[in-house]
DNA sequence: ATCCCCATGTAATTTGTTACATGATTGA
DNA sequence: TCAATCATGTAACAAATTACATGGGGAT
């Protein structure tokens, strides 16, 4: 499944703008899937060249016209067949990770700040995560609250995993040294 | 961090070809990080024309010669600055997760089918840090520890949070409607 | 017989990122 | 006055995936 496919899912929940998607992937999607302007707008293009989407100018002034994409009948059809894949990928790209294997490698104290700013990133996420709890999450389809429910989970995991374990990378205590 | 530089990374842990980091991608970083053949070699020639890896080539009768690389200091030197980054990202790209939020568009018995696939995929994924834990993970460096530990952490609460969660993606029972 | 393991690599294609290009309005 | 928000898009570039190309040895 790629950028297209997702923008139009997207649409099922309403017409929107090039603008308004980037806002989604920003948001409610940011935790596993990641797009661009770079990728929206040929995406939306694409889907509108292919009659999967309509498109409605709206003048505005000192702005460019807003174009407000919704979703067509085969538009629909498109979907549904995209979502027929029963073994949709789920990768993890991390470069977190990939340093974390080096550790070893690199002074203790770096380490430790690499881990604070992913516990940071974690803790924005889940503020994120409450924003939506306390505002929105109830109107979503039930797809959509499974979603963040799994990211929260990950993220709870993550975080527990890291603030139990972050001593294991820590420095060999000064004192043993010495004793040895 | 690209291929090539967790490519010199997995040098530091002994020599090995194309094919034996392959492996390497396969298992132990399978879980946060992928690369093929196609990434692979030209990896490997691109750290070799920089001389951060130096190359043994060892004949072989009916196979291609076996090419064996060895990080290099300038290698050493290398890696360690590309570890120095306090940032590196940790990203999700999951077409399983972006084809859940529609699930309330799909056939609610597909939805469950996906739901098992993805059930067994972390079950085969726990299975192989099993293997790792009977075998060799003791001899690791702590940080391949950490990040091994990280992995089965994510797998359970992935697993944990769709078992006690699919109930939410099912059908409506029939006899509701029957009832209503 | 057939399949998997070993072992290398290139080329075409797909995909996505980053930088560029423009510019008014609104709130602090 | 400065930053952020709104609002669109293209072009160059980077990166990775997939298919292609080759082929012996060993196990079932």
């Amino acid at each position: 499944m790629d950028v297209k496919t997702v923008c139009l899912g997207m649409l099922t929940n309403g017409p929107a703008s090039g603008y308004d998607l980037k806002k989604e992937f920003e948001s409610s999607f940011a935790h596993f899937f990641a797009a661009g302007y770079g990728s929206i707008y040929p995406a939306l293009s694409w889907l509108l060249d292919n009659d999967l989407v309509s498109c409605q100018e709206i003048p505005q002034e000192g702005k460019p016209d807003r174009k407000v994409y919704r979703i067509s009948e085969e538009g629909h059809q498109f979907l549904l067949k995209a979502l027929k894949n029963t073994e949709p990928c789920h990768k993890i790209r991390s470069e977190f990770l990939a340093t974390m294997c080096f550790a070893h490698l690199m002074p203790p104290e770096d380490v430790q700040v690499i881990l604070d700013h992913r516990l940071a990133e974690i803790a924005s996420f889940q503020c994120m995560v409450r924003e939506f709890e306390q505002e929105c999450v109830a109107e979503w389809p039930a797809g959509a609250q499974f979603v963040l429910g799994m990211g929260k989970a990950i993220a709870e995991a993550m975080e527990t995993y890291i603030k139990e374990n972050r001593h294991t990378l820590a420095a060999e205590p000064t004192a043993r040294k010495a004793a040895g």
